[in-house]
DNA sequence: AACCATCGATTTGATATCTAAACTTAGTTG
DNA sequence: CAACTAAGTTTAGATATCAAATCGATGGTT
C-alpha cells in the first residue's frame, strides 16, 4: 500500500509518514528522473528501469494527488501531459541523493553526484540549522518534537 | 521484489541499486529502529508500525544477506539473536534522515532530528568532498561516472 | 509434573498488488 | 489510407503480503 493509510492509524514518525508516500519500488525512481529533467510519460517509461505502464500511470496519479508533481497539459486533443516537480517534490532530492550516495559506496553503479558549480563530487551530510556547522552522522538522533 | 534482481539485469544507477535493497515498505523502518538502538525481534515487532512477524522475519534475513546487519546470538538453545547494524547499514542513516527531514516538513509527525552535541535541530545538506563547502540542492546533478 | 508465558520465528489460506501483453483513442507521418 | 506515436486503460494470471494459528525451546508457577 502506498499513500493510502487508513485515517485511523496515526503516523507519528516523519520517516513512516514519508514512506507512506514514497516507500515503494517505483516512486523514488520516477522522482530521480523528474530531478534529471524528464517530464513525459514516454520518457519515464524508457528511463525507469523495468517499470510497466500500469505502475507508471498509477504512480504519477498518486504523486499528483500528494502534491509532489503538477500535471500540465501541452495538448488538449489528444490529452498530452507533462509532469513537473512541485517544491514539495524537489524536497525529495536529498532522499534520492542519499540513496545515490549509499548506492555509490556499496553497490555496483555507473553514475555519481556532482556539483554543477565546482564540478566536484558531493555527498549528503547533516548540518545544524542554528550553528550552521556540519554535524557527524553518529551525533544525530530522532527524538519527540517539543 | 527486494534484493533479488536477476543477474542479467544490470543496474547502472546507484539509486536503483540502493532501491533494490531498501526500496520497500519495511526495510527502512527497521533500519530507523536499528539506528535508534533497538536490536531484537520483539522490539521491532512493537516499534515498526504495523509490520507482521512474517515480514519482519523475512526482512531481517534479507538485511543479513545484504551485509546490512549482523545477527549475533546471545543464546544458543533456544536460538536468540540480536541484530546489529554493520558499517554498510549505518551508511543508510542519511537516507533515513533525509526521509525524516522531508516528513517533518511535509507530513504530520511528532519527532524531529537533533544533534546530540549541541541539541539543535539538524537537516541533511550536500557537501563538496573536495572544497568541503556546502552545495545547494539545486546545483547537484547525477552524471555518468568517469 | 502439569500448566502458562515468552521469544523468535514458520505455516496457512485469503486478499491485495504487480506484471505482461493486448487494446484504445486521437493525432501524425509517409 | 496504412503504419506509427503518445499516453494511457483493461484484463487475466502471477506474486507478495496479510492475519491468525502454530511451533519448539525454555523458564517460571503451582
Amino acid at each position: 500500500m502506498v499513500a493510502s493509510e487508513s485515517p485511523s492509524r496515526q503516523v507519528l514518525c516523519p520517516v513512516a509518514a514519508a514512506l507512506d508516500v514514497v516507500g515503494d519500488r517505483w516512486t523514488l525512481l520516477i522522482i530521480r528522473d523528474l530531478l534529471r529533467g524528464k517530464s513525459r510519460f514516454s520518457e519515464f517509461r524508457q528511463s525507469v528501469e523495468g517499470i510497466t505502464t500500469t505502475m507508471l500511470s498509477d504512480r504519477l496519479k498518486r504523486l499528483e494527488a500528494e502534491g509532489i508533481v503538477d500535471r500540465e497539459f501541452y495538448s488538449e486533443h489528444p490529452p498530452r501531459a507533462e509532469y513537473i516537480l512541485t517544491a514539495k517534490g524537489h524536497g525529495l532530492g536529498l532522499v534520492v541523493g542519499a540513496l545515490s550516495s549509499w548506492g555509490e559506496e556499496h553497490c555496483e553503479h555507473d553514475l555519481t553526484l556532482i556539483s554543477r558549480d565546482c564540478g566536484h563530487h558531493v555527498v549528503p551530510v547533516y548540518q545544524c540549522t542554528t550553528c550552521d556547522e556540519p554535524v557527524p552522522r553518529s551525533s544525530v538522533r530522532i527524538i519527540e518534537a517539543g
